[in-house]
RNA sequence: GGGCCGCUAGCUCAGUCGGUAGAGCAGCAGACUUUUAAUCUGCGGGUCAAAGGUUCGAUUCCUUUGCGGCUCACCA
C-alpha cells in the first residue's frame, strides 16, 4: 500500500518526468539573475503605473515560488528571493504557447528564473510581466501551506530548511544573530582585539565548572575532550604577547538539555592586558548599548511584554550585598553560615559539609536572586571559593574581582580580572583536585601546563565571557534557546520511511 | 533524570460520552487572460505516533515505549 505522501512525491515525479522528455532540464545550473525582488521594490515600489509602461529594462531574477493562482490562460505567482517577495504575471499570449505548456508543469515549491519587465496590478502591487520563464530547480516534496505555513515545533527545528523556506521571522532572526556576531566582531577588532582560534579538542577540559564530552583520537590511542572553555589557552596567549585577543567559537557541554541549554553553544570570550573588571565593566556598556541601539534605534529590548533600557549606566552590587537587597534576606544573616544552610535546605538543596561560606552564598544567589533582576546589574565580587581562576581582590581577599552581568534574570557575562600569581593559581588547582577527588566531577581538572605558562609572567589582564545564543535570545525576545540555534540538537529521529525513494512509476 | 501536557491526511486543525474519522489548504480532472488565502464543478487521499491490555468492538479507556513542549534539578 503506497503512503499518501508517494502519491504526492510521484505526481511531481511525473511532471518532471514530462519536462525532461519535452526537453527541459530538471536541474539546471546556468540561470543567471541579473535582479532580485529586493532591488526592484526599491527601485519601482513608489513609481506610478503609467511611468512603469513606458520602462523598457527588462530584469531576469530567479526564486521559490510560494503561491499560484491560475486562469487558463494567464497565472499569477509570487516567489521568494533572499530579500523578500514579488509578484509575477504569466500570459499565454506573451510567452507563447508552448513556453505556457511547460509552465503548466511548475508549482509551489519550484525554484524558477524568469525575464520580464515591470508594471502594476489593478491593485498597484508591483509585478513582472515575464517574457521567458524556466525552471531551475523543481521541488518533489510539497512546501506546508501556504496561510498558517509551518507552526510545528519540532519540525521546524529537525526540518529548519522548511522553517526558512516559510517562516520569515525565523529567517530575519538569523539574520539579526548574524548581525550581532559581526557588531561583536568590528566593535572589538576596532578597539585592537586579535581574533584567535584555540583548540577544540582538549586533553584536559579547563577553564570551567563543567561535564565535558569525551572522545577518542585513534591514531594516538588518547581519550580526548571536546572543550568546555577556550579561556587557559587564551590566556596562554596573552603571556605570549598578544595582549588583546578574542575568540567566538562552539563550548561544549556534557549536561542536560532545556529551553536555555544546548549542548554545543557560541561564546565570546576575551582577554585585555593592562585592564581590570571596572574596565571591562565600562566596555561592556558601551557594548551592548552600542549594539542594542544599532538593531532596534534604541538602547532597549523587549522580552515578555516588558520594556528593559539598556542604557548605561548599569547598576553594580556585591553579589553578598545582593542576597539581602534582591534576595530579602536579613543584612545581618548574608554570612551566617548556619541561617543559609537551613535556607538552602528549605529549598532542597544538598548541602555538602566542605562547602564554605562563600559557596553558599553563591547558591542561596543562584536561588533566590539571578532570576529576580530585570534591569541589567554587574553582580560583583564573588566569593573567592567558587572563582579558582580569579584574581582575588585588594582590600578583601575572600572574594574576587568578577562580575556576572545579569539581564531579564539570565546571566548573560561574566568576566574577572585575571589570576596571574602562579603561586596562588597552584594553590587553587590543588584546592580543586582535592574537590574532585571528594567526588565533585564539574571541579575544575588540573592543567599544569598552564600554571607553567604563568610562570614565565602573564601582564595582568581582566577577561570576559558572553553567551552568544543568550545574547540573541534576550535582542530577539526568544525564551527558547533552540529558536536561535540554526540546528539545535534532538533526539534522532525514529527511522521514518518518509525519506524512502518513491517508487517508480 | 522527575512532574505535567501534546502527537489525527503533505500542512493547519476539528472530531469520536468506545461502533475503524472530517474541514480548509495542497493534490488529481475540468472551467477561467489583472489574480493575490483567486473563484467555480467533480474526485482521490488516513496502520488517528508505536506496542500491549480491557472489551463483542479501541483512534477514543488503561499500561509501556518513542519523539516534542513546558517545568524542576545541573549548568552558561
Amino acid at each position: 500500500m503506497p503512503r499518501p505522501i508517494d502519491t504526492i512525491l510521484e505526481n511531481r515525479l511525473k511532471k518532471l518526468d514530462k519536462l525532461e522528455a519535452g526537453g527541459t532540464q530538471g536541474f539546471p545550473n546556468d540561470f543567471v539573475p541579473d535582479s532580485d525582488t529586493g532591488l526592484l521594490h526599491r527601485r519601482f515600489d513608489e513609481v506610478p503605473p503609467e511611468v512603469l509602461e513606458a520602462e523598457t529594462a527588462r530584469f531576469g531574477v530567479a526564486g521559490r515560488i510560494m503561491t499560484l493562482r491560475s486562469m487558463g490562460k494567464a497565472c499569477f505567482f509570487h516567489f521568494k528571493d533572499r530579500h523578500g517577495s514579488l509578484q509575477v504575471y504569466v500570459r499565454k499570449d506573451v510567452i507563447g504557447d508552448e513556453q505556457f505548456e511547460r509552465f503548466g508543469l511548475f508549482e509551489v515549491g519550484d525554484i524558477v528564473g524568469v525575464v520580464g519587465r515591470v508594471m502594476k496590478t489593478r491593485t498597484g502591487e508591483l509585478t513582472l510581466l515575464a517574457e521567458a520563464i524556466r525552471l531551475v530547480t523543481k521541488a518533489l516534496r510539497p512546501l506546508p501551506e501556504k496561510f498558517h505555513g509551518l507552526q510545528d515545533l519540532e519540525t521546524r527545528f529537525r526540518q529548519r530548511y522548511v522553517d526558512l523556506i516559510m517562516n520569515d521571522w525565523v529567517r530575519e532572526l538569523f539574520v539579526t544573530r548574524s548581525r550581532i556576531v559581526s557588531h561583536i566582531r568590528s566593535f572589538l577588532d576596532g578597539r585592537g582585539f586579535l581574533e584567535v582560534e584555540t583548540p577544540m579538542m582538549h586533553a584536559i577540559a579547563g577553564g570551567a565548572a563543567a561535564r565535558p564530552f569525551v572522545t577518542h583520537h585513534n591514531a594516538l590511542d588518547i581519550d580526548l575532550y571536546l572543550r568546555i572553555a577556550p579561556e587557559l589557552y587564551l590566556k596562554r596567549l596573552l603571556v605570549g604577547g598578544f595582549e588583546r585577543v578574542y575568540e567566538i567559537n562552539r563550548n561544549f557541554r556534557n549536561e542536560g538539555l532545556s529551553h536555555k541549554h544546548n549542548p554545543e553553544f557560541t561564546m565570546l570570550e576575551f582577554y585585555w592586558a593592562y585592564a581590570t573588571f571596572n574596565d571591562l565593566m565600562s566596555l561592556t556598556e558601551e557594548l551592548l548599548g552600542g549594539l542594542f541601539a544599532a538593531l532596534r534605534g534604541e538602547p532597549a529590548i523587549e522580552i515578555g511584554g516588558k520594556r528593559i533600557s539598556m542604557a548605561p549606566p548599569y547598576r553594580k552590587l556585591p553579589l553578598a550585598e545582593s542576597l539581602s537587597v534582591v534576595g530579602g534576606l536579613p543584612p545581618d544573616k548574608v554570612a551566617d553560615r548556619d541561617f543559609l544552610t537551613a535556607l538552602l535546605r528549605r529549598q532542597e538543596v544538598e548541602v555538602i559539609p566542605a562547602w564554605g561560606i562563600g559557596k553558599l552564598q553563591v547558591e542561596v544567589y543562584d536561588k533566590l536572586v539571578e532570576s529576580r533582576i530585570e534591569e541589567p546589574t554587574f553582580i560583583i565580587h564573588h566569593p573567592v571559593e567558587t572563582s579558582p581562576l580569579s584574581r582575588r581582590n585588594n582590600e578583601n581577599p575572600e572574594v574576587v574581582d568578577r562580575f556576572e552581568l545579569i539581564i531579564a534574570g539570565r546571566e548573560i557575562a561574566n568576566a574577572f580580572s585575571e589570576l596571574n600569581d602562579p603561586r596562588d593559581q597552584r594553590q587553587r588547582f590543588e584546592d580543586q583536585m582535592r574537590a574532585r577527588e571528594a567526588g565533585d566531577d564539574e571541579a575544575h581538572q588540573v592543567d599544569w601546563d598552564y600554571v607553567r605558562a604563568l610562570e614565565y609572567g602573564m601582564p595582568p589582564a581582566a577577561g570576559q565571557g558572553i553567551g552568544i545564543d543568550r545574547l540573541v535570545m534576550l535582542a530577539t525576545g526568544m525564551e527558547n534557546i533552540k529558536e536561535v540555534i540554526l540546528f539545535p540538537l534532538l533526539k534522532p529521529e525514529a527511522a521514518e520511511p518518509d525519506t524512502e525513494e518513491p517508487a517508480e512509476s
